[in-house]
RNA sequence: CGGGGCGUAGCACAGCCUGGUAGUGCGCUCGGUUUGGGACCGAGAGGUCGGAGGUUCGAAUCCUCUCGCCCCGACCA
């Protein structure tokens, strides 16, 4: 491509509405232009990225017994039903109605449609395993687009889907797509872990989330150095040292504690207790299988609740803390006066079915001190399972740095930020099941198709290649997503022998298989040099005042060193470098 | 959904409080000088001041409504 034609709308200075590196850059480079909230339109430097990433993918996919489909945006909504999730999932989901007044929506996954294809088209189990995939568009209808390409309601997805016999199967199928996308990851350049997370709404057993540390992400990882043990914080368990408690008392025994509301402030109440030896009791209003339940939630005073692993912990859609008003319906006291003692016989008495939820470390406590659920009243010489009897224990703590690793005796965790980019699941039989996809066995049984489901966020990928290659002066392209393998910037294109030389210098490079770009603007060199910097092409050829001497000079872009190279050995040289390995 | 902020030229912003000719820098066009890290001089083009309604002789400026965008929180497959 010849510059002085090709549309690169670089800028000069930060656009204000840019607050993530990676998001400044992609507008400042000319990759991106804004069309609302969380859509962009990609511009030809972008797109050529964008294309790169996507032959990896297709690549690595096809290197896995994958094979390309391309299924329909736009849904109708009977799909859904027949799965339920057109019940199940909220507002995330953009839904519109024809002109027939049909119930239509816009894919935010294709579980359901490719789920029935198969369920038309696979009979027997002599056609499984069968490896499906396609690259995308989707639509999510966020709450909160931000951050540039990161958090997009229409992006572009490349997701598969796996078709197994068994449950062995869809382990062989699950580690081949890992081992892919181990793959992907490592050609598009990024630094990235595999982490234990939450399946949310997606349903099944295991999933593993692929991550790219970089602070501009929002989740939350912990890692062990030690063992290697990663997990994001919605499913990271750690191991904390137990509190030895006192025999208690026979029963627990209520105390006045006027003005006293937070944890923090019994700690220092004359007659209160350490923050270890409170029991916190949180109210949230969970919704369950479309249903409201109140729900209390107890942890030990000096830890925190992790929401997400209370609505896994309930088989919850959603979760919300309760209003201050529907706090005092149920059980007669502000917050700062709750807890678990009696909880269920009063709300029962306001006609209400509360479900008591209590976190591990809470297990065979006694003598513990909380909300007496009356105002400015505790209670002391709590038996969690004597006075409280909870519904249920899990795990609804979240971790912290420096606590023990829950795999190894030696390491502590640290926590991370890392922004998801890929995610990939064993769905088990959920939507074959609820959709009615089955195979013959080879002695003749129907059973339900095993199935698993793969996605990587192709902007996410570009994103955080950004985030994690780039310097003052813009974006350091990993060579293999590079829109460019290389520039040639001519200084001074007015000046016959050069841009001859850089023309020809240009027709060689393709012909030898890179892709190109010849600087040829009638700028001034510190403008292209700037922009060449700014648009992260890995190699510079300059083509300048040495050329009478047959050099040119070779500079690269990631550690900004330069050589001078002979005219008739750079050709050579730079395909060399283009191909050899990040 | 709660809190905060912002919509004025392609971009970044000033002007608004205290109503009276719509400005600055970058970019763009033309001419000239320059030419290896975002040049300089001169001359230009470019704006229904997000939209609607109201107050007023007069509204970018004051009032009401509305749309949009950004940030924090909540949420997130």
């Amino acid at each position: 491509m010849r510059w002085s034609q090709y549309f690169i709308p670089t800028l000069r200075q930060d656009p204000a509405d840019a607050e993530v590196v990676s998001h400044k850059l992609l507008l400042r480079a000319g990759l991106i232009r804004q069309l609302g909230a969380g859509i962009y339109s990609y511009l030809p430097i972008a797109q050529r990225v964008a294309l790169k990433v996507m032959q990896i993918l297709r690549e690595e996919m096809n290197r896995v017994g994958g094979q390309e489909f391309y299924l329909p945006a736009l849904h109708p909504a009977e799909i859904w039903k027949e799965s339920g999730r057109w019940e199940a999932i909220g507002a995330d989901m953009f839904r519109l109605r024809d002109r027939k007044d049909a119930d239509m929506c816009l894919g935010m996954t294709h579980e359901e449609i490719f789920t029935s294809i198969a369920r038309n088209e696979l009979r027997s189990y002599k056609q499984l395993p069968q490896v499906w995939y396609q690259i995308q568009v989707k639509f999510r209808d966020e709450p909160r687009p931000k951050s540039g390409l990161m958090r997009l309601r229409t992006f572009i997805m490349k997701d598969a889907y796996t078709f197994d016999l068994d449950a062995a199967g869809l382990d062989k199928s699950f580690a081949d797509q890992r081992e892919a996308y181990k793959r992907i990851f490592t050609r598009c350049g990024l630094n990235f872990a595999i982490v234990e997370a939450s399946s949310g709404s997606m349903g099944g057993s295991t999933s593993n989330e692929f991550v790219a540390k970089t602070d501009a992400g929002e989740d939350l990882i912990a890692t062990c150095a030690n063992c290697g043990y990663a997990a994001n914080l919605e499913k990271a368990t750690s191991r904390v040292p137990t509190v030895a408690d006192d025999n208690g008392l026979s029963s627990p025994e209520e105390f006045p504690t006027p003005g006293v509301r937070t944890i923090e402030d019994l700690t220092t109440f004359p007659g209160g207790a350490t923050a270890d030896r409170q029991v916190k009791s949180l109210v949230y209003v969970a919704t369950i299988k479309n249903e409201q339940q109140p729900v209390l939630a107890l942890l030990r005073g000096d830890h925190q609740l992790h929401e997400t692993k209370l609505a896994d912990s309930l088989g919850a859609t959603f979760v919300r803390t309760a209003h201050p008003e529907e706090i005092r319906e149920l059980l007669g006291a502000g917050a700062g006066s709750l807890g678990g003692v009696g909880a269920r016989v009063r709300a029962k008495e306001a006609n209400f079915q509360l479900y008591l939820i209590a976190d591990l470390a809470l297990r065979d406590r006694r003598g513990m001190t909380t909300g007496a659920n009356k105002d400015d009243h505790h209670l002391r010489g709590v038996d969690i399972e004597r006075d409280i009897q909870p519904d249920t224990w899990a795990d609804l703590r979240s971790v912290a740095s420096g606590e023990n690793c829950p795999r190894c005796d030696q390491g502590t965790l640290e926590v991370y930020k890392a922004m998801e980019i890929g995610h990939i699941f064993k769905l088990g039989t959920k939507y074959s099941e609820s959709m009615g996809a089955t195979v013959l066995t080879q002695d003749g049984k129907e059973v339900p198709i095993v199935m698993g489901s793969y996605g990587i966020g192709v902007e996410r990928i570009i994103t955080a290649a950004i985030e994690q290659n780039h310097d003052a002066d813009g974006i350091i392209w990993p060579k293999t997503i590079a829109p460019f393998d290389v520039v040639v910037t001519v200084t001074n294109i007015k000046d016959e022998q050069l841009r001859e030389t850089g023309e020809k210098l240009y027709k060689d490079l393709q012909r030898a298989g890179l892709d190109a770009l010849l600087d040829d603007r009638d700028e001034r060199a510190g403008v292209k040099f700037k922009d060449a910097d700014l648009i992260g092409i890995p190699y510079r050829l300059t083509i300048g005042k040495k050329v009478a001497d047959g050099l040119v000079e070779l500079f690269e872009r990631r550690t900004k060193t330069s050589e001078d190279v002979k005219l008739g050995e750079i050709v050579s040289r730079v395909q060399k470098l283009a191909l050899a390995g990040l």
